[in-house]
DNA sequence: CCGGGTAATATGTCTGCACATATTCAATCG
DNA sequence: CGATTGAATATGTGCAGACATATTACCCGG
């Protein structure tokens, strides 16, 4: 019976759908479960651990564990690279630098980021391409700080890639909204002004310092999907 | 030194940010790790296993563990009821249940549930109001067979409650997409036609079965945001 | 009846050990 | 020289026991 964790966590699943332990009740607990499946305890909390942080399970000391009644369902998406997810479609990428200039932040962006409004950053517009046509139009704020005394130049290497490559590991956030295309966007997209059109919005830390946020814009028919 | 494996977490993102250990190259084994630190090998195991379930660690057995030269970002959504979305706005949730009856599926939706087209199922259509004003227009595929004899009223009770509460847990995927306001989309939401809209669409199934597939087309200004 | 302190309890984590399993490296044989 | 076989190795998972910690339940004094 006892063919470790996943088997325990498959069981456990399949005790709260078929209703034996229902939504809102505790369940047995490790002791009496690891009895009854003629396992370790650790085990038994390996797989309950996983289906807590899955949002199946609430785990509260001395309370015990019971069935969430409203399964907050957590959607796991991967965020790739540009260059990977245009070349995963089988396309070729590439990308032009549309702009690149000196700027003082205005105040959503640097109360996103946690810095003074006014603050001078690096402001850059983008335009990727997937086997030539528009793909995502991005537009970012990128902090001076972060690059070398002679700036890679960004003409040659697209500034997400070099930043993964050289600033490393960073924490941040992410959003995704629908917004009608602006002129400049249109016409940068190939497509109609007001068209829906896909957004995702990312600002990202360094333990110091605010790295960047971006503004991605992609092309109609885009979706972001996940396996659950 | 030995603060448990979150600490251990940390110290070795502390490392990979400092480019101790760069992108692309091996980290010491647990082994070593354990000795350093002065833990236990599953404490060390602990820590290197969340950090390459988040995408920042890649483990092989034999070969040892290396920094992953392109993290892929992992973002977690949570995905609630639109109840509780509404009611955290501090706004009052109500809807309508603007049309129900029985149809046979067309083909995209009989194929994302794994059912043959023409295969009949209870189509629904719901309108979600935040104090009044629309937020959500759901449109529903509903597999009959979950239901139980005397179907409950959806007037009363919206189906996605009444699903959490009776048919228990499911898998399922979700897909994120912007689309512009078709005609119907248009006049239940109360805005213009084109109108960039944010799709949310699910599937579910349960072990047996496929339960039901949802469109929610949302009010404008709609973001969906990640705190990773 | 109420409130505060205390004990009981379920989960969280750790240790130290063991064996399983996947993968690589090397040696051996045709 | 190439392919197959076999050992070495790092991670994956398991067990039993222990202590830590949060939270609840209970008792007792006011």
């Amino acid at each position: 019976m006892s063919f470790g964790w996943e088997a325990i966590r498959t069981e456990v699943l399949r005790r709260i759908r078929v209703r034996d332990w229902p939504p809102g009740g505790t369940i047995p607990t490790e002791e009496e479960l690891a009895f009854e499946f003629g396992v370790a305890r650790a085990t038994v909390n390996r797989a309950l651990r996983e289906l807590a942080v899955a949002g199946v399970l609430e785990r509260k000391r001395r309370a015990g564990t019971r069935v969430a009644v409203l399964p907050v369902r957590k959607a796991t998406l991967d965020i790739p690279v540009i260059r990977q997810e245009v070349e995963a479609r089988g396309q070729v990428h590439s990308f032009r630098l549309l702009a690149q200039e000196i700027r003082g932040v205005p105040v959503p962006v640097g109360s996103k980021l946690g810095i003074a409004a006014g603050e001078r950053m690096i402001w850059m517009e983008t335009l990727h391409l997937a086997d030539g046509q528009p793909f995502v139009y991005e537009t970012r704020w990128l902090n001076p700080s972060v690059l070398p005394p002679q700036a890679p130049d960004f003409a040659e290497i697209s500034v997400n890639e070099w930043l993964v490559a050289h600033v490393g590991y960073a924490l941040g956030d992410i959003a995704f909204s629908a917004c009608g295309a602006t002129a400049r966007e249109a016409e940068v997209m190939g497509v109609a002004e007001g068209a829906a059109l896909f957004i995702t919005e990312r600002s990202t830390w360094s333990a110091e310092a605010p790295i960047t946020a971006v503004r991605l814009v992609h092309a109609p028919g885009y979706r972001v999907q996940t396996l659950v």
